[in-house]
DNA sequence: TAACTGCCTGAAACCGCTTGCAAGAATCGC
DNA sequence: GCGATTCTTGCAAGCGGTTTCAGGCAGTTA
């Protein structure tokens, strides 16, 4: 194999009888350049295809033209879908997205961010993750701020770190407004299935789960607010069969996410119960998950196209420096499908 | 904000009082550079925190150490696995990986192709999306040709251009297995939904799937293949239902996917039928999809780790001019769940 | 016809890092 | 102690673009 040197500005701007400054200036489509030139040259980019090198570019320009997006798995379809929004958005604005699955492992968190930090993103998007836990890490914290002081970070959830922006849902509002939903059904006995507790998604929601109920006059029943582990479906079955081990069992359960929640349809599908006939069930995210059983879950949604749009126009904005909000909160809507059933009180 | 300039290798080297080179070297972690100005450097590095600009080193060394990735839509389960898996060997190996998300549209392959090709990757990874038509179109293959004429293309699936390696499922002999599956199981009647026929895999299983009756003796109905359109559980739903329509409907169904299959799952059970009581079900991919209905979906399962280091670690070989097959065929299997059991013939 | 405009163009510096080359410093053998 | 080696270093030339700045040229104006 020959070793073929790339086709350069420099090549292209030789054989034209140019020089490269006109070169750039057609490439960049600048206006001042002769007609008969830029025939020529563009002529000559066809021909061998030529690309200009974006890292030449983004050397001389000072800029890279790339966003850094960090994840904790994107088969998680919430990530997925936050991703895709993003990537779109970016594209759009002549961005490319680079996203990297961290699986909420901090050292590899920090690992990415430093390997974006050398690619020198111009901003970093920030999902999940150690970004969730509470209280932060330390170490993490610190290479969060470190990387904020040289480029803007917008993280996906509530993490209040001075420098960071951050784009996300009132879990609080959103678990409330599930809770509500259920009581308006006609439930008194409702479950809550959650994880671990040191994620604040899970802090957030069990305490507002607790006191909407008790706002409408339910006293929250500690044998009702499961801590499943994982978040998973897995954690969901399991979670779900120990409810209905109970002497009194719920009749209507919220899971912290919807594959919980699937897990948990399955627990009760499998003891031979129905839903919605006999519990209700209702999830958070309604992500395809929602879709695939058999009933349709109900679930907290979420407008995606929105949240991915916000993350990355305020990225945007921050990078040029307008000035835009520190905090923005994304709707959300109860998915009504077929998971719930109204009872009698 | 002060136009605070990024720290360079250049400063660095002055305040230790040395020169880039010692500096570069240092960060390259070369031999040959005294203990003394080494920690010096070393010092100055973390307490400006500094990170080497990959733009100017790529441009310097002429690589960019990024692979691109293609894909239709990494909220689809496959494709988020191939992709996870993908990441993982390549950041292994040094190496990050840009997906782009394409949504099988022929001009945003394009288009991400032109991008990708500007930001000097060193090798693609195409996986579905426009490469999957059949035929395919020219411009398409056109664009692929001269990509592939500058760095190595690697194909996740079957496509026979030339220069192109490609790593795929052999969809044949994978329909074949899930065909014997239920014919051991005693079913006769079995049905094949699959989706648009301008897809290879559809043609490949569809091809495959009367070729494994024929040789069992099982004549193929006309009315027990369908294409079910898209490609999504949707479209499962609806294509079962015409087929639960049927005079004398299968007893088994094959769906081209675990979406499909979750769809046909939903029709069967919402009609009042049971499965596996009345009807058995087994689709393609073992995602995690499979693992979210009631009953478990069977599928045919393919390991993604494998799938994904053959594409990098082929990529990588191709690279470096190691010599390499062109072809890879990954290996599948039954995944054994619920959804399909066995009767009397 | 000289002086003045404005438009095109190219020379050259620069973006931040790597590396070949050659010179100076340190070490070694005798 | 001295020349021969072997280490360490720094200089400077790229890598492939962009951009500033000044010069060349044609068209105007007086």
């Amino acid at each position: 194999m020959d070793a073929k040197r790339e086709i350069t500005i420099y090549d292209i701007a030789k054989e034209a009888g140019v020089s490269t400054a006109t070169v750039s200036r057609i490439l960049s489509n600048s206006a001042g350049v002769k007609q008969d030139k830029r025939e020529r040259v563009q002529a000559l980019i066809e021909k061998y295809n030529f690309r200009p090198s974006a890292l030449a570019r983004g050397l001389s320009e000072t800029h890279s033209k790339v966003i850094g997006m960090l994840c904790p798995d994107v088969r998680n379809a919430y990530y997925a879908n936050l991703f895709m929004e993003c990537e779109r958005t970016a594209f759009e604005n002549g961005y490319t997205l680079v996203l990297n699955n961290t699986f909420a492992q901090e050292s590899l968190e920090i690992a990415f961010m430093e390997k974006l930090l050398e690619q020198r993103v111009e901003s970093l998007i920030v999902c999940g993750g150690v970004a969730d836990w509470r209280p932060l890490p330390e170490r993490y914290a610190k290479s969060l701020e470190r990387f904020a002081k040289r480029v803007p970070v917008v993280v996906a959830g509530k993490l209040d770190i001075e420098p960071c922006h951050q784009v996300y849902i009132d879990h609080a509002q959103a678990m409330c407004a599930a809770v509500r939903h259920l009581l308006t059904l006609g439930h008194r006995r409702i479950a809550f299935m959650h994880g671990f507790t040191y994620i604040y998604q899970t802090q957030d929601k069990l305490q507002a789960f607790q006191e909407t109920l008790q706002e409408y006059g339910v006293t929250p029943r500690a044998e009702y607010m499961i801590n499943a582990g994982e978040f998973d479906e897995q954690a969901g079955l399991l979670g779900m069969k120990r409810l209905l081990c109970l002497p009194e069992p719920p009749t209507a359960v919220i899971a912290m996410n919807d594959l919980m929640a699937a897990g948990a349809l399955q627990a009760v599908l499998r003891l031979g119960y129905a839903v919605p006939g006999d519990f209700s069930i209702i999830g958070f995210d309604d992500s395809i998950i929602t879709e695939l059983t058999e009933p349709n879950l109900s679930s907290v949604h979420y407008d995606y196209v929105h949240y991915g749009k916000a993350l990355i126009q305020t990225a945007l904005c921050a990078m040029n420096g307008t000035q835009c909000a520190r905090d923005q909160v994304i709707p959300f809507r109860i998915a009504v499908k077929a998971s719930c059933r109204k009872i009698d009180a």
